[in-house]
RNA sequence: GGCGCGGUACCCAAGUGGCUUAAGGGAUCGGUUUGCAAAACCGCCAUGCGCCGGUUCGAAUCCGGCCCGCGCCUCCA
């Protein structure tokens, strides 16, 4: 499985703060954990950008040949979720499946692949009780009134993954009622709480936010595992206190690559749930195709800031259906018969080595389908062309996840057909009127028709 | 205040020393085509890369200073 081609792939590591050779633990495989989604609300441009780009990188690892284990967990119970039961009178429970089904519902619009394992927290509590445990046993947690903290002071190196220094005193919203707390720092790994709680060796209570992914992630994935990502927002404090768990714990970082992906924007300001400043996902699948999203979504570099902008977004759009068209055009060409391959150093891929750059990858593509679409719009394309438009549609498909849907596939045509044909008739009488009457019509419908020199065609414009 | 990131055409954006007299996408405008449209195609579109200095045969790319924007430091993808 360890060729040549899987030892050109750099990728940004947030730990060494460089980019490094990505060098799996094991030969040909991967496992990657990124840190999911707490459900209490619709997902927004942010979420599906994390999610897009971590389900890419995870497409082209697989692309290099390795077998990769995906992890993403589900914080189904945390203080939001509670705090919208009590508004809606639902059971936290009830919250979080319902907005988990919904987050779900548009990443397979996304064409994101499904992780492999979604593990909840409120079905890991044993495993999570059982590190905790461990944790006290080895002197770095403490327990106070029926609440366990993370004992800071007891780990050298506190604070070096994130970049904060040794003396600053970061001071969580756990201590606020809790002047307990030995050291501002420690946070907490156990909430009291009499309400929600599970039974404990400390009573009834509930985990705190970052011991999850601690005891998920090794119970799955192990005490090292390849790639943990997540967005830029959880490098501190959640990623720092991951770290430091894990590290009190097994005696190392739990994972060789941090990956982190860069913040989407709304007016040059952070999207946030909290803030009300955001743009929902269900909102921009309505403005664009899923695949013009991913488009938008990938055409920056994944670590910097994307600011969502409504004509960049629109712009996607047509920049997607020239990509469908290619797709199109070679099936009505014959030529879509055999499976697209291209090798990991083809121009068109060769790109993503580098830091996994998308945008150079989609410019290369657009570079290669605009003089292709033409030939074989006038069918003067030869046997190399057509290949170099199967490869284009197989890094566009399965590498960068664009699906590249043909607007005719599993919809009733017969009646569009018709109409097509009849106003045909029209026009050959050169009755115009009432041709343009049908064409008005099925433009509303969201048909396009499009007069080319070898008949009409037509397509699908609006969006879903 | 501490730590980090960024400023490239009308907009988005790649490029981090010569392969770029700066990719790609979108918008506008002009043209070809069309019964008219749409679509498609062709053309136009930064002698310039926040500003000022410096290093170099050569800089958007390296160094120094300055200006501006953003993120994290509190829940957050």
């Amino acid at each position: 499985m360890r060729d040549s081609k899987t030892g050109n792939f750099k990728i940004y590591n947030t730990l060494t703060r460089k980019k490094e050779a990505f060098e799996s633990i094991r030969t040909g495989l991967v496992g990657m954990y990124v840190c999911g989604v707490t459900p209490y609300s619709e997902a927004h441009l942010g979420h599906a950008r994390c999610y897009v780009v971590f389900d890419t990188l995870r497409r082209y690892l697989e692309f290099l040949g390795y077998e990769v284990t995906y992890v993403q967990n589900i914080t189904d119970i945390d203080d939001k979720i509670i705090a919208k039961s009590m508004e809606t009178g639902d059971t936290p429970s009830d919250i979080a499946s319902r907005y988990f089904s919904s987050f779900m519902g548009e990443m397979e619009k996304l064409n994101v692949k499904p992780a492999d394992i979604y593990p909840r927290v409120t079905e890991n509590i044993d495993k999570i009780i059982s590190f905790i445990k461990a944790l006290i046993k080895k002197g770095s947690a403490y327990e106070i009134s029926g609440s366990v903290y993370f004992r800071v002071s007891s780990l050298d190196g506190y604070g070096d993954f994130s970049g904060r220094g040794e003396g600053e005193k970061v001071i969580g919203e756990e201590s606020k009622g809790l002047r307990a707390k030995k050291d501002p720092r420690d946070f907490a790994l156990w909430k009291q709480d009499p309400e929600y709680g599970w039974d404990s060796p400390w009573g009834q209570g509930r985990p705190g936010w970052h011991i999850e992914c601690s005891a998920m992630s090794k119970d799955i994935l192990g005490d090292f595992f390849d790639i943990h990502g997540g967005g830029l927002d959880l490098l501190f404090p959640h990623h720092e206190n991951e770290i430091a768990q894990s590290t009190a714990l097994t005696g190392r970082v739990p994972a060789r690559y941090w990956v982190h992906n860069g913040m989407v924007t709304l007016r040059g300001d952070k999207m946030a749930k909290s803030t009300g400043n955001l743009f929902l996902l269900n909102e921009a699948l309505k403005e664009v195709s899923p695949g013009a999203l991913r488009i938008f979504l990938l055409s920056s570099s994944y670590r910097q800031s994307l600011d969502y902008d409504p004509e960049a977004l629109k712009g996607t759009e047509k920049a997607f259906r020239r990509l469908v068209e290619l797709k199109e055009e070679l099936i009505r060409a014959g030529k879509f018969y055999e499976q697209g391959f291209c090798d990991w150093n083809d121009p068109l891929v060769e790109a993503l080595s580098d830091d996994l750059n998308t945008a150079r990858t989609l410019g290369r593509i657009f570079t290669a389908a605009g003089p292709l679409l033409e030939k074989i719009y006038g069918k003067t394309h030869t046997e190399d062309d057509a290949a170099l438009a199967r490869r284009i549609i197989f890094v566009t498909e399965e590498v960068l996840g664009i699906e590249l849907n043909t607007p005719s596939a599993g919809m009733d045509n017969s009646g569009i057909e018709e109409l097509i044909s009849r106003r045909e008739k029209l026009r050959n009488q050169r009755r115009f009127g009432e041709a343009d009457v049908i064409r008005d019509k099925l433009l509303e419908k969201g048909i396009e028709i499009k007069d080319t020199p070898s008949g009409p065609r037509w397509r699908k414009v609006s969006p879903g």
